[in-house]
DNA sequence: ACCACAGTGGACTCGCCAGTCCAGAAAAAT
DNA sequence: ATTTTTCTGGACTGGCGAGTCCACTGTGGT
């Protein structure tokens, strides 16, 4: 498929039409119909540029939300190497995620093509990525001293991860920041020894 | 609605076939004819039994796999009393959700008619309920001396919800425990200090 | 024996939604 | 300028699945 300016142009611009709806509506049956209306679209556009249909697109959306968690964390994620980074980050997620409230544009995207490979696919990798980020940031501080060796810095990232994901299920049927603020607040202090 | 013998009976069918079934196989649309077809039963039975259809028919559902979910950690979960019986308590976890492997039950109907006031009253009263067992196991440990009283037992507890919520939720992608284990583990190394 | 009501079977409706198709506009290539 | 390819609009199809309806059967009470 050879795409023009326009047709790049178009394309993006279904992707994150598609991913604002998510990021604002309610979650309950996402049909193309409405992606369609909503970016302003034809259905014979949709599948032009994702021949596959709503899997294609979906996934295509999951990365492009994917990519946006990640980003969303910076500059903290990738420099956790002080306490005050520490905190920083802490903070910069538990706001993300108040933010964000009960839609979980990704959680969607997973209820919707959730048991394909693809879609696996995208979940692994921004979980593994940001594991990598978190390991850093531990081995970066038993480096400089401030935490001690004896932790296994992976084994404490996969910890990270496994009570921010917790954290953010639990918003999602609270509403409330409760368990992802505890979550991340035990961690640390875990860290500190 | 006055249910004889045979009623309950054939209700009950119903609730338990469609728990089995969402245990075993792909979580991808579950319809209500699947449920029909799996329970023998005829599509009036359905709605003779669960006159909301699909939506209170999955609340039962889910009523009933909630309920299982902290049976299986029984006798553990009610007597956090040594590091033994936590350790036991974090093997019965990570068997269970071992076992289960990728489906989730509860996460598929979440998909289903996740955002309902039900279906978040479900989750909220399974999650309280669990977490008020482990501040209680928590509580338990500090007035034994085993666990430093600085700790704040519902914090700490709500940690654990999240990181084992999270845990499972990475489980479901990755197919891996790894992430369950490095929260649980990484917790309980916590309370020990 | 009768009757009222719970239980059951299964055909039917009806709307929704992914995906198709084709014809025409715009842009690129020659 | 023409031809080829991409881009776009929108009508149409086909299947699927929730929920309805009605006729029939069992069951328990009197």
């Amino acid at each position: 498929m050879a795409l023009t300016t326009k047709g790049r142009a178009t394309r993006q611009r279904i992707i994150e039409g598609a991913a604002a709806y998510l990021r604002s509506d309610e979650p309950v049956g996402v049909t193309l119909d409405d992606i369609r209306a909503i970016t302003g679209t034809s259905k014979s556009q949709i599948f032009h540029y994702f021949p596959d249909g709503k899997e294609e697109l979906f996934l295509a959306v999951a990365r492009y939300e994917a990519s946006r968690v990640l980003e969303d964390q910076q500059p903290h994620l990738g420099a956790l190497t002080s306490w005050a980074a520490w905190d920083r980050w802490r903070e910069s997620i538990v706001t993300r995620y108040r933010l964000q409230g009960r839609h979980c544009p990704l959680g969607t995207l997973m209820g919707e093509v959730g048991s394909t490979p693809g879609a696996r696919e995208v979940i692994t990798t921004l979980l593994g990525q940001w594991q990598n980020h978190v390991r850093k940031g531990i081995a970066d501080m038993q480096e400089s001293g401030l935490v001690r060796p004896a932790l296994d810095p992976d084994r404490v990232a996969a910890a990270f991860i496994a009570g921010i994901q917790g954290g953010v299920l639990v918003l999602m049927s609270t509403g409330s920041t409760t368990h992802l603020e505890a979550a991340l607040d035990t961690l640390i202090a875990h860290l500190r020894g």
